[in-house]
RNA sequence: UCCCCUGUAGCUCAGUCGGUAGAGCAAGUGGCUGUUAACCACUGGGUCGCAAGUUCGAGUCUUGCCGGGGGAGCCA
């Protein structure tokens, strides 16, 4: 007989058919003349219930049956005469794959804290809250490449070890073969040329100027891999090893970035509530209350689209007390973020054309020589989802910009070289695939929306 | 990296003025019952994070170390 799945059984028009299932015991209760197991196999948040007549053959093993335990169910999809369910399964046979020692499974048919289940990582997917967190990261997932491939966008791979050191975006992870108790030296400095790739290399910390170079020949591209960070962050929303989507567009300017960005983020929101309803609905209930209602708020309105010059404006006169002062040409704190998005206009707000100083050196000049041409998406409750630009595509420009934060243009001679053959303006952004996914399931530590998190000093299973 | 909080049963926690430990849930056993956060009764379960110090006596006070959480910075 050919297994079915507890989502497809849940959803079936009738009943009547034989089935076959297979999963995890969620709970055995038992009757006078019944036992109740509830069956989960990951395809659906909501369990299946299966009825265990007291006359079907290994009674004993049926008793044994406890949370964690996997079987086999054979039997006939019933309509259930009791409430809490439309159909169960009375079966006809059990088969137990594996035992699951009541007395030492660390899950029990009870809430457990998040921090508990984080040092449990390996079973921490059997619970309600991370099967969601799972299917909803997979939608999520879906819905990204979903949207760039209906607008034409080629889905291109950047490099994972890099050689390039200015990004600019945070500390490298070091990448090496060289032994650590004894590598080679010149004048006493570690000799790197000698080192696997002939260079001093890490880990990236984004895909985007690889990602600059491939859309200045294919005009839309989008990355969607894993960052490296090797940051000392010790927050709710930073993680030493996350997943970041980066389109770049050829021949587009701040604008169209927006408007890309904010296109983006509702479809994106819109699919995980149409795709994973009753996950959604798990997190509406227990995780965060109202978030679909905000989510829908967000995709059917506009996003509010501020400079930072204005949102500096805002703040002095919000008369909010803040513990950092609002200043123009220093950077936002999180306050600051969270009254604009909370407090101030309830919903997305898009800050554009930060001074120069604080923003990276690939963005394009602002005509008034003191901003660039960026834009931080900042939303509720999570603060910055979305940074992007223009990129400086004037040669000189951009050459002068490096050589006044200390950068030395040679060490980039090939993205220099994008913009001394056929430059063009274009524009792209960075999605913090997690933080879009602490936003859309109101998960509020960001280690509980990744299977298996890294952190400072945490890198188990 | 900085600031604050925290560490007691498998889990979540209580533990007063310093006198060597309790509850709920979970687990085990029995009972009841088309149950569904099942219910009722009983039972087992502890190096009070680790190390030192103060004291007649430390879960409790002090110091150091380790772990966890929250906030800040960095950012996505």
């Amino acid at each position: 007989m050919k297994r079915s799945l507890i989502r497809e059984l849940l959803a079936a028009d009738s009943a009547g058919a034989e089935v076959l299932v297979r999963g995890w015991v969620r709970t055995r209760r038992d009757s006078r003349e019944v036992s109740f197991l509830e069956l989960n196999d990951g395809s659906s948040f909501r369990n299946i219930q299966v009825i265990v007549g007291h006359t079907l053959p290994g009674q004993a093993d049926i008793q044994r049956l406890s949370t964690g335990c996997s079987v086999e169910v054979t039997g006939t999809l019933v309509d259930s005469p009791a409430k809490g369910q439309r159909f169960e399964i009375r079966a006809s046979g059990v088969y137990v794959y594996g035992w699951a020692d009541g007395e030492k499974y660390p899950l029990q048919k009870k809430q457990h804290s998040f921090e508990f289940l984080r040092e449990i990582a390996h079973l921490r997917p059997r619970t309600n809250t991370f099967g969601a967190v799972l299917r909803v990261r997979n939608a999520l997932s879906c819905a990204i490449h979903d949207f760039f491939q209906s607008r034409g966008f080629i889905y291109v791979h950047t490099p994972i070890i890099t050689a390039s050191d200015a990004e600019g975006a945070g500390e490298m992870f070091r990448v090496s073969t060289l032994d650590p108790l004894d590598p080679p030296r010149t004048a006493g400095q570690v000799d790197y040329s000698r080192d696997f790739f002939g260079a001093k290399t890490g880990l990236t910390v984004s895909g985007q100027l690889e990602g600059e170079l491939l859309a200045c020949a294919m005009g839309a591209v989008y990355t969607f891999g894993p960052t490296f960070r090797a940051e000392n962050s010790n927050t709710t929303r930073h993680l030493a090893e996350f997943w970041m989507v980066e389109p770049e567009v050829a021949f587009a300017e701040l604008p169209d970035d927006i408007a890309l960005a904010e296109d983006f983020l509702k479809h994106i929101f819109r699919a995980c509530l149409d795709k994973c309803p009753e996950d959604m609905d798990f997190f509406n209930t227990r995780i965060q209350p109202g978030v679909i209602r905000t989510l829908e708020d967000i995709v059917n309105s506009s996003f509010e689209v501020i400079t930072y010059t204005q949102a500096v404006d805002l703040l002095k006169k919000s008369g909010e007390s803040f513990e950092f002062p609002v200043e123009w040409g220093s950077d936002l704190q999180s306050e600051h973020e969270r009254y604009l998005t909370e407090k101030k206009f309830m919903r997305p707000v898009v800050v554009t054309d930060y001074p120069k100083e604080i923003k990276a050196f690939y963005m394009r000049m602002g005509d008034d020589g003191r901003t660039v041409r960026a834009m931080d998406v900042l939303v509720p409750r999570i603060g910055e989802i979305i940074g992007g630009s223009e990129r400086e595509y004037r040669l000189d420009v951009l050459v002068e910009r490096m050589k006044s934060m200390k950068l030395d243009p040679d060490d980039l001679w090939w993205y220099l070289d994008i913009r001394r053959y056929g430059t063009v303006p274009h524009a792209g952004f960075g999605l913090g695939f997690e933080r879009a996914m602490q936003f859309i399931t109101g998960m509020q530590n960001i280690r509980d929306v990744i299977p298996f998190p890294r952190t400072p000093g945490n890198a188990g299973f």
